[in-house]
DNA sequence: GCAAGGTC
């Protein structure tokens, strides 16, 4: 019988896998590394292969790491600018012995080397590197990869069934980032460092001055958003306001233009509305409505979620997931995927539910014909289902935290187990003075998933009076309100890692580490958000109004009351704000004059996406790392081209910095004397 | 004393 030896990239799929294809599959420890377990049992695969002794085991992510050679490793060994050729070597850390010594141990006498990692990039290179360590022990290995995309039983046993080949371009592309991440990350910060830290020592004690790919950008969106706030300069606009009590009930009917920034044309068009006087009703229509419930759960929206409603940061929710994971509890909190798969049994998960003492009952209704199948988003990784609970545990058996992230994650699945929730909308529409006017009203009829995901606010509004198409009326009020535009709010932790998402800077796993990082570096510092703002406009006081039969004053005062402000369920979100030393390297690279921006390597990522792809254009074009990935994927570029592309433009980027290495350090001193001053 | 990506 021969032997073949199964690689996971992490121990819970080892274990899943196996005990799907075993049935029970007994666990032996493997020396030296505790949480890894080698499974061993006999299992019939398809094709030549047939009854087989099955070892499955697995790493935990990559087991090589990346430097450069000793000679280069001290501060001062070198000029920095060195380490763009400095040789690198990739090696096995004394933490990751054991488990590169287990696969050796097993790939000695086995046959068959089947790769079990995740079918993402990263695994596809921890792939190869499984593979590369094997191979060495046994050359004579036949190397094959599992497709999967879930461990569902069919599914497991269909990847088994139907093994391919790994794909060394996706090896490939990995590859070209740890070099270059390598290499930029250590030559810029080790310059930076080194140049500026003296300047800076006076003031404040750092560690280090550090650049990378995806700390740099990050740092650059709060930077970008804080100008937008402290550059802003307020403009006053006008609007027309019109109310009309009609049983008893005042609705406030908003000027369908909103407002105009020209005083003059204001004037007239209310003018003309106080010379017609009489309103007529032009639209009077009621339509059910309804408010769709959430997409199932990736781990950008929890962060995002978290920062809003369970009052942590993006990195504290996932240390807590990633607990309630390794515990059992919930499923792998790191996916990007928001539909579920057909195949997979939620009403199972449903069911689990249903002993909870708070949605316990709305868990039961689910079971009793409630069900319905989740929508889908547009997002699938192919390697995770979205995040969803896998068992019950009752709040007692958890602390504060992982009890609030557990509950929401319990909410927001049965919340996707559920139905939209139902309402109806009400429109009218009037003309008056050749304006036209309009209010909404919504009544909500069956509140449905919003039961139980009270993160979710869609309430009535007021109940409007009946009106008919046709019908006139004199207004109680009309009047000329002025107002001001008021600068954005600072930037939300929530908007940050939407902005990470969107750009593709860092990914679902690491968003957190990147933001922790530049609070570290004291690039940027974070303060809970004060309530009210962050609306785009603002209302002040009415200068013109039309009271009963005659005109007067209008509301005073400044402040919102139309409904604009949006404070709710915002509390506890952080904001931030970056520091003096921030600004400086932002502001002072920018200055060094480069089209390419370290700060802003992804603003052209939609324009010439399509283009890079097709291999039309180089790195120069296009600095966003993700694009030149998939190039490589997509077999229209090469590592090698790839990498020496970038090295060439960084370096070009280096050698302008070290000349005027002084833009920079005025840039600092700026910041350093407007910070003391 | 550097990066970013896996994962425990």
């Amino acid at each position: 019988m021969g032997k073949i030896l199964c690689v996971a990239e992490k121990p819970s799929i080892a274990k899943a896998v196996a005990n799907h294809l075993a049935g029970r599959a007994q666990p032996r420890d493997v020396r030296g590394i505790p949480w890894v377990k080698n499974y061993v049992f006999d299992y019939r695969f398809e094709g030549p292969w047939g009854m087989s002794n099955v070892v499955f085991t697995s790493v935990a992510g990559h087991i090589k790491t990346s430097d450069f050679t000793e000679r280069y490793r001290k501060w001062n060994s070198c000029d920095p600018s060195m380490l763009f050729e400095a040789p690198i070597e990739t090696f096995v850390e004394n933490d990751k012995r054991a488990i590169a010594q287990n696969i050796e141990n097993e790939a000695r006498n086995s046959h068959v080397l089947f790769i079990w990692t995740d079918c993402d990039r990263e695994g596809e290179h921890i792939g190869s590197e499984i593979r590369d360590i094997a191979l060495k022990v046994n050359p004579r290995l036949e190397v094959r990869r599992a497709r999967f995309s879930n461990i569902e039983r069919a599914h497991v046993v269909d990847a088994a069934r139907n093994p391919i080949p790994l794909d060394e371009r996706q090896a490939n592309a990995v590859a070209a980032r740890i070099e270059l991440d390598l290499r930029l990350g250590a030559a810029f910060t080790r310059m930076q460092t080194l140049a500026l830290k003296p300047m800076i020592d006076s003031v404040q004690e750092l560690q280090v001055i550090s650049y990378g790919s995806c700390q740099f950008p990050t740092l650059g969106f709060v930077v970008d958003r804080y100008f937008r706030v402290t550059n802003f300069v307020p403009e006053t606009f006008w609007s027309i306001k019109v109310v009309h009590k009609k049983d008893s009930i005042n609705v406030n009917f908003n000027w369908k233009r909103g407002h105009l920034f020209d005083r003059m044309t204001v004037t007239v068009l209310f003018e003309r509305c106080l010379t017609a006087n009489i309103a007529k009703v032009i639209k009077m229509q009621k339509k059910p409505t309804s408010k769709w419930k959430p997409l199932p759960l990736t781990t950008v929206e929890l962060q995002k979620n978290g920062s809003r409603f369970l009052r942590m940061d993006s990195q504290r929710v996932m240390k807590i997931a990633e607990e309630l994971y390794t515990k059992g509890w919930i499923s792998y909190p790191r996916t990007e995927t928001d539909q579920f798969d057909k195949g997979m049994d939620l009403k199972k998960l449903v069911e689990k539910q249903q002993q909870d003492g708070h949605w316990g009952p709305f868990a039961q209704g689910l079971m009793n014909g409630g069900f319905k199948q989740p929508r889908n988003g547009r997002n699938n990784d192919k390697a995770h289902p979205p995040i969803h609970p896998v068992n019950y545990v009752a709040g007692n058996q958890l602390n504060d935290e992982e009890r609030r992230v557990y509950e929401f994650v319990v909410r927001r699945f049965l919340a996707c187990c559920s139905e939209d929730a139902k309402g109806e909308a009400t429109d009218v529409e009037i003309d008056y003075g050749g304006e036209i006017f309009r209010t909404h009203g919504l009544m909500v009829l069956q509140r449905n998933y919003l039961d139980v995901y009270p993160y979710d606010k869609w309430e009535s509004s007021q109940q409007l009076p009946q009106f008919a198409v046709g019908e006139t009326f004199v207004p109680t009020e009309a009047k000329m309100m002025d107002g001001k535009t008021t600068a954005p709010g600072y930037l939300t932790e929530p908007e940050l890692i939407s902005l990470m998402d969107a750009n593709g800077i860092g990914t679902d796993a690491t968003m957190a580490e990147h933001i922790a990082k530049i609070k570290e570096r004291s690039y940027v510092m974070t303060r809970p958000k004060s309530g009210g703002r962050g609306d785009v406009e603002n209302y002040g006081q009415a200068v013109a109004a039309r009271g009963r039969g005659g005109r007067g004053r209008g509301r005073g005062g400044r402040g919102g009351g139309n409904g604009t402000a949006r404070s709710s369920g915002n509390d506890g979100v952080q904001e931030f704000i970056p520091t003096t030393l921030g600004v400086a390297l932002i502001e002072g690279y920018d200055n060094v004059g480069f089209e390419t921006s370290l700060s802003k390597p992804f603003l052209r990522k939609e324009v010439i996406g399509a283009e890079y792809l097709q291999g039309r254009l180089t790195c120069a074009d296009n600095q966003q790392m993700e694009l030149q990935m998939k190039a490589i994927c997509a077999g229209t570029r090469t590592r090698h081209d790839v990498v020496q592309e970038n090295l060439e433009l960084y370096r070009e980027v280096f050698v302008r910095t070290t000349q005027q290495i002084n833009v920079l350090k005025a840039a600092i001193r700026k910041y350093l004397l407007e910070a003391n001053g």
